[in-house]
DNA sequence: TAGATTGTTAATCGATTAACAATC
DNA sequence: TAGATTGTTAATCGATTAACAATC
């Protein structure tokens, strides 16, 4: 156990560790190695294991992690042994379909509330979640305890409601607007635009502009 | 002007100054500097001259980046100087919200087919596009030069999805589900699952387990 | 015991940042 | 000219990987 900090990147690969190991749990594999871990998520046994090791040793020498033991584990680091109420904000169709996606609930994140700026949405009801209008989001926020935003708001939009979420204390926020939030340092905010997750894509379409009257490679 | 491999951190930063790049060119600016771009995008302005500079001198020394030149420039890098064909496989929630999504038609790439393996969503129409059956994949793939396919299927269909996509050409892949793809290595796949993002955010909660008991932070 | 696998240190690799000559 | 800002090299910082003693 360490008490350095630790990187984002290391943070970024617990959920991953986290949701391999619900699988092994459901096959009821109870033991599992960092080289199986690597084999099948793709990376260094090796950095699986030191990110682990910040932690606490959760392993067994010459035998591996316990699949159950390590699953409570990665729960408590990433502060999912407690329910962890989450506000959704933009009710558009985004917002709509990670609302019903709801698989995050068995993680013990539930979206517990809904805002949109729209008069005529107010009211309706998303997943079964009644949709406030956006003036609510404050007192919201306080009285149901909800520590993470989820902006689903157009980008021209995103900045304002980030600002509010801050002034209601949130203490993070996942912002699918194509903008980069200006929030205090407290603040987590993960990006989730896709759409420069798909422009970053086209870059390796080689056989276009590059390569186009060049064709050597090992054709099929 | 560099031939040195580049990085994926890189490839991923340029369509974020596009974007902005682009902002700037409807507010009718016509010249930006490293500087600036730097404390828009909170990026360091020697990395933003640096991640320019491995394609080319695009800017002016003592003056900055002309705006519209320097749009061109990153757009044919991205290969978004012609149009770029995408497919989406899963007609849920998600996917019509993408697909209906389409801002980044303007940025040439577009959603042309769109594919479901569930018979009662064959026929019908998301944003316009007749939903095919999965069967047509490979056909459909090849007759319109799509390029890139985004798989919103559940989890446990997305290995096999991609497997068809790859067995019908495509080039790269933007996985929204919820497990690490297997593919050759001339296929790029980029992870878009938001749970791990917000499974990670989780973690800097902090007044959550680990200092629970301990209200020392300067309050409001 | 022999084989396997952890936790951890040291080595390597790569990405970011600082600094500055060149030059508009 | 003086001021600004690039492109690029060198310095720094951080993350990944290899290697191995400890030990189940």
């Amino acid at each position: 156990m360490k008490s350095e900090k630790i990187s984002d990147a290391v943070v970024r690969r617990l959920p991953v560790y986290l949701r391999f190991l619900n699988e092994l749990s459901r096959r009821e594999v109870s033991t599992v190695s960092s080289q199986e871990l690597g084999q099948k998520l793709d990376l260094n046994p090796a950095q699986i294991r030191k990110d682990l090791a910040y932690f606490g040793d959760f392993g067994r020498k010459g035998i591996g992690y316990d699949v159950a033991y390590l699953i409570e584990k990665i729960q408590q680091i990433l502060n999912l042994d407690q329910q962890i109420n989450v506000a959704l904000i933009g009710a558009g169709n985004l917002g709509q379909a990670l609302s019903n996606y709801n698989a995050y609930v068995k993680d013990n994140m539930k979206i517990v509330a809904v805002f949109d700026a729209s008069p005529g949405k107010i009211g309706g009801k998303i997943n079964n979640i009644e949709i406030q209008p956006i003036e609510m989001l404050d007192e919201t926020v306080r009285n149901m305890n909800i520590r993470i935003g989820i902006i689903t708001v157009p980008a021209a939009e995103a900045q304002h409601v980030a600002d509010k979420l801050v002034a209601a204390g949130i203490g993070a926020i996942l912002n699918f607007a194509p903008t980069i939030l200006k929030v205090p340092a407290e603040v987590r905010v993960h990006a989730a635009d896709f759409t420069t997750d798909l422009m970053s894509l086209a870059y390796y379409l080689d056989g276009g502009k590059e390569m186009k009257d060049h064709d050597s490679k090992m054709a099929d």
